[in-house]
DNA sequence: ATTGGTTCCTGCTGGC
DNA sequence: TGCCAGCAGGAACCAA
């Protein structure tokens, strides 16, 4: 599942390739995605030139010459995988869904079994303005985020701590496993009152999401199912995993014995698993 | 205003 | 061994 860090490390692999690169040719197979590839898709984009490539939250940008924007993102299943010539992209899977073929001759390619991404294209210099970007809380490792902001947000909210994090209001780029993970490096319980998150609280939530975040990009992002860097490298952080998808298994900050703890607990908090130690986090 | 439930989709898994 | 129901989940949307 491409959270902020998987799709940091897709966009650092595709940034070499596409920015200052000018697209030849844009081939949409499936329009139907989370929302419809827009008709013009193609047409506005052949020609032009890539000028950068960068992330928002769990988007990725293609900032064009012409001060319209690609947003687009993988959902659940997404990739973009570089193929270096057209030959090697030859033969596309029922999954292959968009190409972004390069002048200079290579092709950029989505693919998304699932179909819970989108590649949309914003009017000129409205991206800000867009449905889709204009809610987002700030970046957590963004300047404009830090235990203040934090605090501040989960300011009076009623919800649990853990779904205020999967809430992309208050801060924009975390799923399931970071929240999961963030919450276990703060010692705090996902059943806690988001709001009960303050002060000393506040600031060590802040440290963990940024410690989790940091450490997973450089380990090029978990690779579950359907995560792979551009260049086909998988990522690595899976194998760091202190909670998620542990059920069972020891917590690795107790020294308890899990016959008697039951070790890694695991509850279903807005229809989605949370795994957490029950004595670590409080 | 917030919040919880529903929905889209396909591949994988576990139970028989 | 093989089948298939059920699960996984990002986030917009809707209802309360």
């Amino acid at each position: 599942m491409p959270e902020l860090p998987e799709v940091e490390t897709v966009c650092r692999g595709l940034a070499p390739v596409l920015e200052g690169a000018v697209l030849r040719n844009v081939i949409v197979r499936q329009p139907k995605l989370r929302f419809p590839v827009p008709p013009r898709f193609s047409d506005a984009l052949a020609g032009q030139k890539i000028l950068t490539v960068r992330r928002r939250a769990k988007y990725i940008l293609l900032e064009m010459e012409k001060d319209n924007v690609v947003i687009g993102h993988l959902g659940m299943s997404g990739r973009m995988t570089i193929y270096q010539t057209p030959r090697e992209a030859s033969a596309p899977g029922r999954h292959d869904h968009i190409d972004f073929e390069t002048a200079a001759g290579p092709i950029v390619r989505f693919a998304d079994p699932r179909k819970f991404g989108l590649m949309l294209l914003t009017d000129q210099g409205s991206l800000e303005d867009h449905k889709l970007i204009r809610h987002l809380g700030p970046d957590p490792l963004g300047n404009d985020f830090n235990e203040t902001v934090l605090a501040v947000a989960l300011k009076g909210r009623k919800t649990t701590i853990k779904a205020a994090l999967l809430d992309q209001k208050t801060l924009a780029g975390l799923g399931n496993i970071y929240v999961c993970e963030a919450l276990f490096r703060a010692g705090l319980s996902p059943r806690r009152k988001a709001a009960t998150v303050q002060g000393v609280r506040a600031a060590r939530l802040t440290q963990a999401i940024r410690a989790v975040l940091l450490e997973a990009i450089a380990a090029g992002g978990s690779t579950l199912r359907d995560h792979k860097q551009p260049d086909g490298e998988l990522g690595y952080f899976q194998h760091s995993f202190k909670v998620y998808g542990r059920e069972r298994e020891p917590c690795p900050g107790c020294d308890c014995d899990v016959a008697k703890t039951g070790g890694i607990g695991r509850l279903v908090q807005s229809g989605r698993s949370t795994y957490f130690c029950a004595r670590k986090q409080r």
